[in-house]
RNA sequence: GCCGAAAUAGCUCAAUUGGUAGAGCAACUGACUUGUAAUCAGUAGGUUACGGGUUCGAUUCCUGUUUUCGGCACCA
C-alpha cells in the first residue's frame, strides 16, 4: 500500500484536503473549532470540536457533497504571512489555533492559507486552487483526544484519503476491502482457529483443534531454533507472590493493567503479567560462575493482562497469552555478541517464514521524563549507546524512538502492520542493567569478584496468539505445509472402488507423522475438492483406478491446477523432506 | 476506559413508513455413485444479543446493559 505522507505530491493534496474538509465542516458547523489536520500513512485527518452538535458516520455524505461543492467552485489557495500578534489577532475566536500561535517563536512568520471564505493556520505548502481535490472520500469517523491526551477533552476526528485521480482512489479503497478479507479475526473463524465467547471472558481465546496444532508447530520450531543456539527451557508458573513484582518495580510502573491481587491466606498473589522476575528468580538459585555465562533462560509463557476493552482485537491483543519469552544472563561484553545472536535469530525465522514486511525501530528513554524510567542517566546513555552499535555493525536500518522504551531499559522491536489497524511489534530485543540489580543477582568473575550480570529480555515471535494473528494475515491462511492443520486430504474417485487403496495410503502417511484426512464421507468426489480447497489444505490426493493399480498417488498442491502423479513411497519422501526443511 | 456504529438460523445476509421473521450455504433424511471447485429432493433450524418502556401490535421507535467493529488512549 502507498505512503500517502512519503508521497511528496499527495502530502500537498492530502494535506490540502485536510482543509478541503475544515472548509466544509465550517460551511455546515458554524461553531466548529478547528485543532490539527496532519498528512498520515493512509491519507489525511482533521481534528476539531463542534461544541454541541456530534458529526455521525451518516453525515459524512453530506460532508463530502459540501466539500465537492467547494472544490467546484474552483476557489484559489493563497499563503498569507503574518507576525505573532496578527496571527492572534485574526484566529482570535480560535482558542485551539491560539494555543498553536502561542507555542511559536515572538519573531516568527506565520503562514496561514486562505481559500475564499475560510483560512486557515498553515505550514504549507496547498495546491493552488480548490479544484485540485477532486477525488476523495471520507473514510473514518471518530474520537480523539485533545493533544492525544486521555486527561483531555475528547475531539471529533474525520479520517479521509485523496487522489490525483479516479482509478487511484478507486484502487486503494479495492485495496482496503480486500485487507478485510485477511484479517486474523475472519480467518481464525473460517479455517478453525479459534473462537472467543462472552460466557469463558473477554480477551481469552479458545483454540481450537486446526488452532492448537498450529500453535504446537509453531512452539516446536522456535524451540528447537532456540535449542540449537544454546538456549535451557524451563518451567515456571503463570502465578506469584506479589513480592516479586514490588521488587521487579513492575507493580509500580503497571498495576493497572495487572488482574487485581489476590488474598490467599496470609500471601498475596498476582496473575503474572510478564516473566522476568520468576526468571530472574531461576537465575539467583544457582551460584554462576562467568563460566556459566551466557545463560539463555527460555519459556513458552502464560501471562495475563488486563487490558482496556478498547484496545482487544482477536487473538492480536488479548488477556491472556503465551510468550516466546527468553532472558539472556551475561557479562557486559558480551552484550554485542548476544545481541546480535538475538537479531541473527530473527531474521533467520523471519526468511524462513518468508516475512518480509517489517521494520526495526530503537526504543530509547525520553530524558525528561522522570517518573517513568529507571533513574541511572550513565546506565541509559550506556545501554543506548551499545545498542546503537550492535545495530551500526550489523547494518541493519532502524528508526530511533525517544520515550518508547521499557522502563528498565532500551529495546529494540520489529514492527509490522497488521491487516486492519495500527503497527504492532512482534519480535523484541531488550536490555537490561537494572533488574539484575534489583533481585541482587550476580556471578563470580575471573578475578573472584562479586559482579552483576546484564540481561537481554527477548521474544522473536512476540506472543505465540499475536503471531499466529499476524502469520495468518501474511499468509492469507494460506500456511506452509509444516505449519498446516491438515497437511494432506485424501479423496477417492468412488468411494466403492478405491476406498480400500485410500485407506491403505492413509495409514501410510499417518505411519509417517504426517497430519492426514481421509474424505470418506458418502458425497461427490467434486464436492469434497472443493471443500478440501476452501479448507486451503496444502496437498489434496485423488486416488482412482489408476493409482490404484500402480500403487501410486495424485495430488494437487492449493494454488495450483497441476496435478502430479508420484509413487507412494516418493510421496511419502517427498512430503517428510519439505516438511523437515523448516527445522 | 473514551467517542461513534453495529448485533436477525452454525455461517453469509434479506425483511417495503410498526402488522404472521426469509434465502443461500452448512446440518439431518432419502435417492444418485461421476477422474479434479458445489448432484437432486425433502426435513429441521429463531425468546431477532439481553432487560425495561411506548403501542391493539415492536426485529423495526425510546431506554439501560453486554459484546463486537472503526478510531482515540494504553501496550512491561
Amino acid at each position: 500500500m502507498i505512503n500517502i505522507k512519503e508521497n511528496e505530491s499527495l502530502n500537498t493534496l492530502n494535506h490540502s484536503c485536510a482543509h478541503l474538509l475544515a472548509h466544509a465542516v465550517r460551511h455546515l458547523y458554524p461553531n466548529a473549532k478547528f485543532w490539527v489536520g496532519p498528512v498520515i500513512e493512509d491519507g489525511f485527518y482533521y481534528d476539531m470540536d463542534l461544541g454541541e452538535d456530534v458529526i455521525k458516520e451518516e453525515d459524512l455524505p453530506k460532508i463530502e457533497k459540501e466539500m465537492k461543492k467547494i472544490s467546484k467552485s474552483d476557489k484559489r489557495i493563497t499563503r498569507l504571512e503574518l507576525s505573532k500578534r496578527e496571527a492572534l489577532d485574526m484566529f482570535k475566536d480560535d482558542p485551539y489555533k491560539i494555543d498553536i500561535i502561542q507555542n511559536l517563536e515572538e519573531d516568527a512568520i506565520i503562514s496561514a492559507y486562505k481559500q475564499d471564505d475560510f483560512t486557515d493556520l498553515c505550514r504549507g505548502p496547498h495546491m493552488p486552487t480548490t479544484k485540485s481535490m477532486k477525488y476523495f472520500k471520507l473514510t473514518k469517523i471518530s474520537g480523539a483526544y485533545y493533544k492525544g491526551d486521555s486527561n483531555n477533552k475528547m475531539l471529533q476526528r474525520i479520517y479521509g484519503v485523496c487522489f490525483e485521480t479516479e482509478e487511484d482512489l478507486n484502487n486503494y479503497l479495492k485495496e482496503l476491502e480486500e485487507a478485510k478479507l485477511r484479517d486474523h479475526r475472519k480467518i481464525g473463524k473460517d479455517l478453525g482457529i479459534y473462537f472467543i465467547d462472552d460466557m469463558v471472558g473477554k480477551g481469552l481465546p479458545m483454540y481450537l483443534p486446526n488452532g492448537f496444532t498450529l500453535w504446537n508447530e509453531l512452539e516446536n520450531y522456535i524451540r528447537n531454533k532456540e535449542l540449537k543456539r544454546g538456549y535451557k527451557h524451563v518451567l515456571t508458573p503463570p502465578l506469584g507472590n506479589v513480592e516479586l513484582y514490588k521488587t521487579s518495580g513492575h507493580l509500580d510502573h503497571y498495576k493497572d493493567a495487572m488482574f487485581p491481587i489476590m488474598q490467599v491466606e496470609d500471601e498475596e498473589y498476582v496473575l503474572r503479567p510478564m516473566n522476568c522476575p520468576h526468571h530472574m528468580m531461576i537465575y539467583g538459585h544457582d551460584l554462576h560462575s562467568y563460566k556459566d555465562l551466557p545463560l539463555r533462560i527460555a519459556e513458552i509463557a502464560r501471562d495475563c493482562r488486563y487490558e482496556t476493552s478498547g484496545s482487544l482485537k482477536g487473538i492480536e491483543r488479548v488477556r491472556t497469552f503465551c510468550q516466546n519469552d527468553s532472558h539472556i544472563f551475561c557479562t557486559p561484553d558480551q552484550i554485542e555478541s548476544e545481541f546480535k545472536g538475538v537479531v541473527d535469530l530473527i531474521l533467520e525465522c523471519y526468511k524462513e517464514l518468508n516475512i518480509t514486511n517489517y521494520r526495526f525501530e530503537l526504543s530509547l528513554r525520553d530524558p525528561e521524563d522522570k517518573v517513568k524510567y529507571f533513574q541511572d542517566d550513565e546506565m541509559w546513555d550506556k545501554a543506548e549507546d551499545m545498542l546503537r552499535n550492535v545495530l551500526n555493525n550489523i547494518g541493519i536500518e532502524y528508526v530511533e524512538k525517544v520515550g518508547e522504551a521499557a522502563f528498565y531499559g532500551p529495546k529494540l522491536d520489529v514492527q509490522v502492520k497488521p491487516a486492519v489497524g495500527n503497527e504492532i511489534t512482534l519480535s523484541t530485543c531488550q536490555l537490561d542493567f537494572c533488574l539484575p540489580m534489583k533481585f541482587n543477582l550476580s556471578y563470580i568473575d575471573k578475578d573472584q569478584s562479586k559482579k552483576t550480570p546484564v540481561v537481554l529480555h527477548r521474544a522473536v515471535f512476540g506472543t505465540i496468539d499475536r503471531f499466529m494473528a499476524y502469520y495468518l494475515e501474511e499468509t492469507k491462511g494460506v500456511l506452509p505445509i509444516f505449519l498446516s492443520p491438515v497437511q494432506v486430504n485424501i479423496i477417492p474417485v468412488n468411494m466403492e472402488y478405491q476406498g480400500h487403496y485410500a485407506k491403505e495410503i492413509y495409514d501410510l502417511l499417518l505411519d509417517n507423522d504426517i497430519r492426514v484426512e481421509f474424505d470418506d464421507r458418502d458425497e461427490k468426489m467434486n464436492y469434497k475438492i472443493r471443500e478440501s480447497v476452501t479448507r486451503k489444505i496444502p496437498i489434496t490426493i485423488i486416488l482412482g483406478d489408476k493409482e490404484k493399480e500402480n500403487g501410486n498417488i495424485s495430488y494437487r498442491r492449493y494454488g495450483s491446477e497441476e496435478t502430479i502423479t508420484v509413487s507412494k513411497e516418493d510421496f511419502v519422501t517427498l512430503i517428510k523432506n519439505e516438511i523437515k526443511s523448516y527445522k
